[in-house]
DNA sequence: CGCACATCCTGTGTGC
DNA sequence: TGCACACAGGATGTGC
């Protein structure tokens, strides 16, 4: 689920709880997770090593190690839970019928981090370095970073002919949008989701270009209060509908002109749009 | 090359 | 209530 502001207010908590502390022992409870890599190569190369720092890459989360990094893909389901130790661990995870969903455990001094995803799409895996990471390797620009300039977005926009709500999915254009903050960025910029990527004006550029701006670093306020608290199990971002215009609201009245907000396949996923004022 | 589509999984909500 | 089906905030490989 999560999309860059998910992913950063993740990567600025986790920093503050597991930066300079060393991973003693790594659990693989659920190999499918570290596929198509081994249990043992993310266990062996994380294992005795030191978190020096916590990185985010478009929507890819890094433990950066003395030696080697961590990738972590949340995909649409996977989070993080902490655990005191090893035995909250043993006594609480995988425990049915209700005990706390556990693919991956990192135990360090200090606690246990615990990487789950009950449908098992997200992924663990190490690398020798983040640019040896394949799926970082291909990310496009940052777009909270100072490299998306206008110059660089109209570039990006006038070598698509993709509809607006592909171009803006496609991670190695920009990365870190998804299917949320894609639809909400281009209700604020006033632009239909079907129009051609190199069909839009220099005005309607800069619209999108600062609705891009604006709603990831709202959503990254709203991520961040409250921070995430991976102590609790049932931990999860609040308050995120309440900042969202059109995501998910199909039949509510749009917020600039009261009619109806649509929803409609594009490349298997939904997007929602008002028709009346995106052009 | 660009693009549409199926696929990987499991849980939840909806309508009959 | 039980059941079938649609759908889910993502990325990748396949075939056209």
């Amino acid at each position: 689920m999560p999309e860059l502001p998910e992913v950063e207010a993740i990567a600025i908590s986790l920093r503050l709880l597991v930066a300079r502390h060393k991973i003693r022992c790594v659990h693989v409870l659920h190999p499918i997770v570290t596929q198509p890599q081994s249990p043992d190569h993310v266990t062996r190369s994380a294992e005795n090593h030191k978190i020096q720092s916590v990185a985010r890459r478009g929507k890819y989360l890094f433990l950066v190690l003395d030696r080697g990094v961590i990738e972590m893909h949340f995909r649409f389901d996977g989070h993080l839970i902490w655990f005191k130790n090893a035995k909250d661990l043993l006594d609480r995870a995988n425990r049915k019928p209700d005990g706390v969903h556990v693919d991956v455990a990192f135990e360090l001094d200090k606690g246990v981090l615990a990487f789950t995803d009950n449908r098992h799409l997200g992924r663990v895996h190490a690398w020798e370095s983040i640019d040896a990471c394949l799926g970082a390797a291909k990310l496009g620009i940052d777009p909270t970073s100072n490299e998306f300039t206008q110059a660089a977005f109209a570039e990006l926009l006038a070598g698509s002919r993709r509809p607006l709500k592909a171009f803006l999915l496609d991670q190695s254009g920009i990365a870190g949008i998804g299917n949320i903050y894609s639809c909400e960025a281009l209700w604020h910029a006033r632009l239909d989701p079907r129009r051609r990527a190199d069909s839009i004006t220099s005005a309607d550029r800069r619209r999108l270009h600062k609705a891009i701006v604006s709603v990831l670093r709202r959503a990254l306020e709203c991520c961040l209060q409250p921070a995430p608290d991976f102590r609790d199990p049932d931990w999860w971002f609040r308050g995120i509908d309440d900042i969202l215009r059109v995501y998910n609201r199909e039949g509510q009245a749009c917020r600039r002109d009261g009619h109806p907000i649509r929803r409609l396949a594009q490349g298997g996923r939904s997007t929602y749009f008002c028709e009346y004022c995106q052009k």
